[in-house]
DNA sequence: CGAAAGGCTCTTTTT
DNA sequence: GAGCCTTTCG
């Protein structure tokens, strides 16, 4: 069958304009991931271009899959040497391969934000500044904006404007020079330092220039600068560079995503083709229309017809509880409802701003007993005991990798603390050595004077390692696992801490994963592993054969669709997150994230707020967002405790002086919503008072005397 | 040196 | 509420 027989008018255009610049719009569920792979598919097959000389840049190593397995389907084959991954993977590889022409070995270590953060510690300490003075993670933030418009710590000091900066610039400078050292690139790393690979190494971009007759680009909205510089380095010779995106789905600006790269590559590209793909195959005309509403007021924006051959479908809900766990009751037993009328769990989605809101729904689909599945929340990656042991395998592949070094040095505790390890780095950075060299020099006595014990535990420490390193290539990736853990006792180790069983799990999982590198030769298996492991995120593994509701964030579940999606929280501070309220830009991307949500519906979408929301400790009353005022009302129906038109009436009881009710046990009160109720307890907390109170047919309550409409009925007559 | 406890801050999103 | 840091005590 031909590649071009399913697609419609603007999609077929957008897979046959192959030659020069061609700017993709595409509008939600409008066959985007189709267009690229037929495109792929076109090039490979129509045109007979070697995959080889074509490069696929995704935004997620799970689009990244996708297309390939989609790719497979359509060519019947693997598309064999077609470079397609994320741009960090992408990078990774150039730099791996090329990276000695700017002095970085090729088992170079790819450090995470945790790893990034631990060093810009070390490197504030290190020129003299004291870390709570300057909070490591507003430097952490400065330098990647830095990073993501190619700014060395040289271009930075040119863009000095304030103390801050000043700060910053020195923190900068160190900090790269300590992952030098360590040779070791963070996140940023990746793509910046290819960049400047390229940049000068004109007989290395050359090859790779000639190599790749066509650049497909997908997510483009999401691009930082640095990534469109590289782009346009590769793509500068032949020039056929195709991206396609959706300004409206641009919801990575804090990643320091720029929308001007789409919204100006017309200017850039004079000659650039422009493709429209305004039908939509994924929902209904209801949602599409709701979903439009609601985007159509930010002002940053091209206007688009999205448009829809689908049934108009039922109206959305928008549904008010008077807390968070209410929704998630009503989240859940709305779930049970549409599975007893024939739906899969694995239909529905509950989406949310911030992780911590998970907490509340994963309780009621616990005490509910329905499966569900959590994406994202703490990265299987990110625990700590699946980071020890990778931090051993790191220092294995690469001893000149000190913060991994750091970080295992005494885990398990072997004695080795915090003095000896702040003596033994000073002693390192003077000698300009790594802290594994200099460990050596301690154990040969030719290092620092150490208390005997001291030096006994660094000897142990060294010899062990070497043990270890020694394994290296002999034993395979899945034995050497083993073997880290059966010499470290760090099974031992695990267990005797608090949820030991379940960490200890985690381990064995990691153990799992290892036995999929089993087919490499073992140096190689445990190189790939490292750099797997680090790029690697929760969505890539997302399962979606098991029966499960899926929870996930707004911003995880770009890309995907459901039938049947909840969007809870939508209250102003939740979405739109308060931190937004004083920036019209983030505001405006609080919109675009809304939208990303709604349009995720292909049949019915339920829009929830909770009138008192619990979240981080503190408990606030929210307003309705903003965004459930921009939906017509005829495309929705409300329900909820307010029965009228609540969303503009609601209004936020001031809070009152509860020391004029003085409850205690027995007493009676009224409840505007709950009605007549008994106290059980009043407990006083930090500036508020916490009431416990038993209400019939609602049931046992508890409450925040400042915020709850309580009022005293009648006072009990006991004690 | 290390474990335990208490106090502090910071709470968005992720390759 | 959790994680991080500092302090304290053994």
């Amino acid at each position: 069958m031909s590649i071009l027989a399913t697609l419609n008018p603007a999609q077929k255009e957008a897979v046959e304009t192959i030659q020069g610049p061609l700017l993709i719009l595409a509008g939600p569920g409008s066959g985007k991931t189709r267009v690229i792979t037929h495109r792929v598919a076109y090039l490979i097959r129509v045109c007979g271009i070697n995959p080889y000389r074509i490069m696929a840049v995704t935004f997620t190593n799970k689009a990244a899959n996708e297309m390939k397995e989609r790719l497979e389907k359509l060519l019947g084959q693997t598309a064999g040497n077609l470079t397609l991954g994320t741009f960090h993977a992408i990078c990774a590889g150039i730099l791996r391969r090329e990276g000695k022409a700017i002095g970085l070995d090729s088992r170079f270590v790819i450090y995470d934000e945790e790893d990034q953060l631990d060093l810009i510690k070390q490197s504030l300490l290190e020129v003299g500044l004291d870390p709570k003075h300057y909070t490591p993670r507003a430097i952490q933030s400065a330098i990647k904006a830095a990073k993501s418009r190619i700014w060395t710590p040289k271009d930075y000091a040119q863009h000095t404007h304030s103390y801050f900066d000043e700060i910053v610039h020195r923190v900068y400078e160190r900090y790269q020079q300590l992952l030098s050292q360590s040779q070791a690139v963070d996140f940023d790393d990746l793509l910046m330092r290819t960049v400047q690979l390229f940049t000068d190494h004109s007989e290395v971009l050359n090859r790779y220039q000639s190599r790749y007759l066509h650049i497909l680009v997908d997510e483009f909205q999401d691009t930082n600068i640095t990534q469109y510089v590289l782009v346009k380095q590769l793509a500068e010779k032949h020039r056929n560079i195709c991206v396609v995106g959706d300004p409206d789905q641009s919801i990575y600006s804090w990643r320091f995503a720029d929308l001007r790269n789409i919204l100006s590559f017309e200017k850039d590209y004079p000659d650039a083709k422009v493709v429209f793909l305004e039908q939509n195959y994924r929902s209904t005309k209801t949602i599409l229309e709701v979903a439009s509403n609601i985007i159509s007021a930010n002002l940053q924006r091209k206007p688009k017809n999205l448009w829809t051959e689908n049934e108009i479908g039922v109206p959305l809900a928008i549904i008010e509880t008077y807390s968070e766990d209410e929704e998630a009751q009503f989240v859940v037993g709305e779930i049970e409802k549409l599975v007893n009328n024939g739906a899969h769990l694995r239909d529905c989605a509950v989406m949310y701003r911030v992780n911590a809101q998970s907490r509340a729904l994963e309780e009621a689909f616990m005490r509910y007993g329905v499966p569900y599945r959590l994406v994202g929340g703490t990265r299987f990656y990110q625990r700590r005991e699946i980071k020890d042991i990778i931090a051993y395998l790191r220092v294995i592949h690469n001893p000149s990798d000190n913060i991994s070094l750091t970080r295992i040095i005494n885990i398990p505790s072997r004695g080795i603390g915090q003095r000896t390890l702040a003596e033994l780095s000073a002693w390192a950075r003077n000698q300009g050595m790594s802290l594994y060299d200099a460990i050596e020099l301690v154990s040969e006595k030719k290092g620092p004077a150490f208390t005997t014990r001291i030096t006994y535990a660094l000897t142990n420490f060294f010899e062990l390692m070497e043990k270890l390193r020694a394994k290296n290539g002999k034993l395979n990736l899945f034995d050497l696992i083993d073997k880290v853990i059966e010499t470290t006792g760090y099974q031992q180790y695990l267990l005797a801490q608090e949820n030991g069983e379940d960490r200890w799990e985690n381990v064995l999982e990691l153990r799992g994963v290892a036995e999929e590198y089993s087919e490499l030769k073992p140096k190689e298996a445990l190189a790939t592993f490292l750099e797997k492991v680090t790029l690697v995120s929760d969505v890539d593994e997302l399962d979606e054969k098991t029966d499960a509701a899926t929870l996930i964030t707004l911003h995880q579940a770009k890309g995907l669709e459901f039938p049947v999606v909840f969007i809870v929280g939508m209250e102003e501070g939740v979405l739109p997150h308060r931190k937004s309220f004083d920036d019209p830009e983030q505001m405006e991307e609080e919109r675009r994230l809304c939208y990303v949500g709604v349009t995720r519906a292909q049949k019915q979408a339920y829009l929830l707020r909770a009138f008192r929301r619990s979240l981080l400790g503190g408990s606030s009353l929210n307003p309705p967002s903003r965004f459930l005022k921009d939906i017509p009302t005829n495309l929705v129906t409300i329900k909820g405790f307010w029965e009228e038109d609540k969303l503009t009436t609601v209004a936020t009881p001031a809070p009152r002086p509860y020391s004029t009710l003085n409850l205690k046990t027995g007493d009676r009160v009224q409840h505007k919503m709950f009605g007549e109720g008994t106290v059980i307890t009043c407990k006083q907390t930090k500036d508020d008072h916490e009431v416990t109170v038993a209400f019939k047919d609602i049931g046992i309550k508890r409450l925040l005397l400042s915020l709850a409409p309580l009022e005293k009925i009648e006072e009990t007559s006991d004690i």
